[in-house]
RNA sequence: GGUCCCGUAGUUCAAUGGAUAGAAUAGAAGUUUCCUAAACUUUAGAUACAGGUUCGAUUCCUGUCGGGACCA
């Protein structure tokens, strides 16, 4: 249990045995003392000063006395400024603290809860590469499921890969039309991009034959409608899903390519699945639900033929579930597929990691989960993350402002190569230890740049300045890793430790080391990776002063050597430790 | 037209209703006989506007202005 939780318990018991004043342990507020007050921790009074009837001063100073006598192990000493009660901590607890967990590789980890959580990220569309929003959303939802699983959660990540539909029949068309049999390995082209390329094709065709039709004296609208390519397009969705071979075939080997290509990039930035979803799999599941939901009266057919659901009451409009020709729409297959999921894996929670355009879908993806009963329904979660937008705007494919996802990792790793042959400091290298050191930190750099904002929260990233490698940066914290490891390459801590007052750097690091229990459970209930990256960077600049002033190796006494050898292993543990929840890898040496 | 989100230093981001609104970067000034200076130290700079709620508002409420998303 970190000091926070024990300072509240403590006033909790106070409260309680000498005011006979109960309150929940989680409504007492304690927050880390500002560094221009003398105390490590806060306990703010206010809310308590109106029901005992007294003054947050006079109820500090007794508070504290009180503290102060029964929890000698925990408090030295306190103060009460304007109503705030600040503690300080004991030294001893700070080294106890220490010497437990200095060799903990798992400090901070909790123990199995035996729940179990999905996550879904990623969820491409197969007719084109991934993007530097799809970046986002990968590392966002990787990272979020790390978190939970080292709040103890058992994790299912999944995948659904948007396989099917007219966009998915443009660059199909536009293959059989155009390619004269060309693929990926005969042109030396990287699968999704290849598919890619023929969806854009397929685009500039489009727009040429409209521009042709209008021209011969057609409507702009009629000619959208006539242009021949979107007419192959809509017969071979068609054709798809009446299962026509040569169609199907043509399907499957296209998606081959664009899979291999995905694999590509995910395997080069870490992300990994435990299931894929497939919406060719999943679209038809939608349609039973349907009829199972008109029976019940959730849905009802409109005199077209159309299905709907009236959501109204809950502030929404009349929704969509059906198509008049019977096909369903997008959201008629995400009910299909929340039954699919709960089926196999019975989650308590199913937690959807997609853009906040999508909001509204969500909110009545719930809703109708709910209305139909399904048990599933409770345990959706929406975790809406904002846009990637440029500097110039949102990215816009017909602008071509669209950053590519492989694009932009490798002008990462050049910037890292760049920068690191600047430094100068890699002698002893091997050229593969080079490329690896380059990933990592190019890589990295993009993780955290994209993960220390929060979630939810539109972001600009501006592609020209590329990224910095000093100040909020994973580069900050892995070269203060690597230094750290230098150290500890040359020794480490022996397991003793006298008892000695620890000096204010000392005390400092300590107290950021301790939190990392309760950052964690931040994280996780924020859903939020930036609390992790916060925290990372405030650790390794909180070292870094240290490191400044304190010698470790080269110590006053060996008990100090001692000590600061332990400080600097769990320092390096929890860094680690962090880092790696956001899927970010630290290098040994840089 | 309806629903929802967002306006914080020049810029990019923080701040469960709590103390004098934090960082980073760009700017200014420093630190290297010593474990990696991709580091450290010092300095200057912001809550869009107008009301309200209360011991206390960046945070909650109302309105104005500005930006964005979604629903037909």
């Amino acid at each position: 249990m970190d000091i926070t939780h024990q300072i509240r318990k403590a006033t909790h018991q106070v409260l309680q045995d000498s005011y006979q004043y109960s309150t929940d342990v989680k409504d007492i507020q304690v927050n880390e003392t500002k560094p221009e007050f003398e105390g490590d921790y806060t306990v703010v009074l206010f809310s308590f000063s109106k029901p005992l009837k007294k003054s947050p001063e006079a109820l500090g100073n007794e508070l504290g006395q009180i503290l102060l006598r029964e929890y000698p192990h925990l408090f030295a000493g306190f103060n009460v400024i304007k109503g705030f009660l600040n503690v300080s901590v004991t030294d001893n607890y700070w080294q106890q603290f220490v010497k437990q967990q200095f060799a903990n590789p798992l400090f901070g980890q909790k123990e199995p809860n035996g729940q179990k959580v999905m996550v879904e990220y990623s969820s491409p569309n197969t007719n084109k590469p991934l993007h530097m929003g799809h970046l986002r959303n990968n590392f966002l939802g990787w990272s979020v499921a790390e978190i939970y699983k080292a709040n103890g959660y058992e994790i299912v990540k999944t995948c659904i890969a948007n396989d099917r539909g007219i966009h998915i029949c443009k660059s199909m068309i536009a293959w059989l039309q155009f390619a004269n049999g060309a693929t990926p390995a005969s042109t030396g082209t990287k699968g999704d991009h290849f598919v890619g390329d023929y969806y854009v094709l397929f685009g500039n065709v489009y727009k040429q034959q409209v521009e042709e039709l209008i021209l011969s004296g057609l409507s702009k609208e009629e000619a959208e409608k006539e242009a021949p390519i979107m007419k192959g397009a809509q017969q071979m969705l068609v054709d798809w899903e009446a299962g026509k071979g040569d169609v199907i075939e043509l399907w499957k080997t296209m998606n081959s390519w664009v899979y291999a290509g995905f694999d590509e990039t995910y395997r080069r930035i870490g992300s990994d699945f435990d299931k894929i979803y497939y919406e060719s799999n999943t679209y038809l599941l939608g349609k039973k639900l349907v009829e199972s939901g008109l029976q019940k009266g959730v849905f009802f057919k409109k005199e077209d033929g159309s299905v709907w659901i009236d959501l109204t009451a809950d502030g929404l409009d009349e929704k969509i579930v059906q198509r008049k020709d019977g096909t369903a729409v997008y959201i008629t297959q995400d009910i299909g597929l929340a039954v699919n999921k709960y089926e196999e894996y019975k989650a308590g929670r199913s937690i959807y990691v997609v853009g906040d355009e999508q909001n509204y879908h969500f909110k009545v993806l719930k809703l109708i989960c709910q209305k139909l009963g399904l048990p599933s329904a409770d345990g959706i979660y929406h975790l809406s993350y904002g846009m990637v937008e440029l500097p110039s705007g949102r990215m816009k494919t017909r602008e071509g402002t669209v950053v590519d996802a492989d694009d932009l990792l490798d002008e990462m790793i050049l910037e890292a190569e760049r920068k690191t042959k600047e430094q100068g400091k890699t002698e002893g290298f091997t050229p593969d230890e080079l490329k690896d050191l380059y990933n990592i930190i190019g890589i990295g750099g993009l993780k955290f740049f994209l993960l220390r904002v929060d979630p939810k929260k539109r972001m600009v990233f501006n592609p020209s300045e590329s990224i910095e490698l000093h100040g909020y940066t994973a580069t900050f914290i892995q070269y203060t890793y690597a230094r750290i490891r230098s150290i500890l390459r040359k020794e480490m801590a022996q397991g003793t430790l006298q008892h000695e007052p620890l000096l204010p750097l000392e005390r400092d690091l300590t107290i950021v080391l301790e939190k990392y229990n309760s950052v964690l459970e931040q994280a996780a209930a924020e859903m939020s990776p930036s609390v992790i990256a916060a925290y990372a960077f405030e650790l390794a600049g909180m070292f870094n002063s240290f490191y400044t002033e304190h010698k470790v190796i080269q110590a006053e006494s060996p008990e100090k050597k001692e000590l600061r050898l332990q400080l600097v292993q769990l320092t390096a543990t929890v860094l680690q430790s962090a880092m790696r929840l956001l899927g970010i890898r630290m290098p040994e040496k840089m």
